[in-house]
DNA sequence: CAGATAAATTTCCGATAGGAAAGTTTCTTA
DNA sequence: TAAGAAACTTTCCTATCGGAAATTTATCTG
């Protein structure tokens, strides 16, 4: 055989980034292997190995550990509505939306009349980054879609470099990745977001 | 220890859906156990015992197997549920989009990298009305955005009266009713779809 | 700094993953 | 139906996973 196509070199260095996410996860949330190893169920040893990258877990030892950390499984291999109207419309005007202004930024949600619609557009203007000041990211359930209408955007992505976005790039992504926008020139920077709707979910200890 | 919490019995339930949900998307996807052992790089008798629950595979063979059958690994992890991969992350920069062109209009599916995602950005050129020639109106699952980012549009909707959209106006509705876009001037319009993903995925290859 | 306690690593070994090849079932085609 | 091929399963055996306990390293306390 031997197709490279799949190389084993590959699978060291595929392990080798997911054991490091697994130190970086459990310390982060400031567990200690035992802990971890009581919650999910499996062994110490077992635990250290796999973070120092000695050991490949198998699919049992892999969701125990997700449950130890108190995580999705599928999030370790990361990387980096209601009921709707059946055939509702709404229309909106450019300019007569109903703002909605928040410390950092002034959101237009775009067609607030429509409940339950399973995604939520809305129309925004940031501010330079200087000129913002928060404590943290935002994050919730669901998923994301920006469009950078006018001007430049930086996106801060939780646990990623920094994005810039030009007009008419657009950016998707999960939010529950911690978030945060601002614009990267001297004026305001125009931005589409479009989120899904957030269906309340089980939530677990932090 | 034995604090239950994680039962043995569960290993082996879930264990047993990740096994049948490996056969069945294998097959959807009319792949032979050689086949995808082959593009993935491992042992036929592998796959074999993994697909029927006679083993638990190790990390890398997990992800070998997602490499045969051309899915992210992530997504060997969701439940039925066809969730959203958790964390991800897709940047698209203006310009750089899989054209996708029909009879009437060209579309530009913005983050066609990212598979099961909830919503699907597009932005879209549309040509003068008197140009285009359609027997029927589009009609779909799900519910649809509409933003005009430049241009003047004119929206038909089934058993409603045409709407004109002006550049920053945009529409929010029900895929299911028919409808139909075409640019109300000489000239192209431009616009931003965003489509809810219907829920039944065609089995793709690579 | 010494002693104590917690956290992480290493060791040892039984249990199991997983490849190669042989065996079995299922599908073609004459 | 028989012969042959393709798809899948079993067998056998080595490499390695993974747990318990011993050892080392880090973190407190006085």
């Amino acid at each position: 055989m031997v197709t490279s196509a799949t190389d084993d070199k590959d699978d060291l260095r595929s392990r080798a980034r997911l054991a490091e996410r697994l130190r970086r996860l459990r310390e982060t949330k400031g567990l200690t292997i035992q802990t971890v190893a009581e919650r999910g169920g499996l062994a110490i040893s077992t635990i250290s190995k796999i973070e120092r990258n000695l050991m490949a877990p198998t699919y049992d030892r892999f969701t125990r550990l997700a449950r130890g950390l108190g995580v999705d499984v599928a999030e370790l291999f990361q990387e980096e509505g209601a009921r709707f109207e059946p055939g509702g419309v709404s229309v909106a005007r450019n300019g007569e939306f109903g703002y909605h202004e928040t410390e950092n930024y002034t959101y237009e949600m775009l067609h607030p009349d429509m409940r339950g619609k399973a995604m939520v557009p809305m129309m925004g203007t940031l501010k330079p980054l200087q000129q913002m000041h928060f404590e943290r990211m935002v994050q919730h359930e669901g998923e994301e879609f920006l469009m950078v209408l006018d001007g430049r955007v930086q996106v801060q992505l939780d646990g990623r470099d920094n994005e810039v976005l030009e007009t008419g790039d657009s950016i998707y992504f999960d939010s529950g990745r911690g978030h945060l926008y601002a614009s990267a020139l001297e004026r305001p920077a125009r931005i589409l977001v479009v989120c899904t709707q957030f269906k309340d979910r089980p939530a677990d200890q932090s």
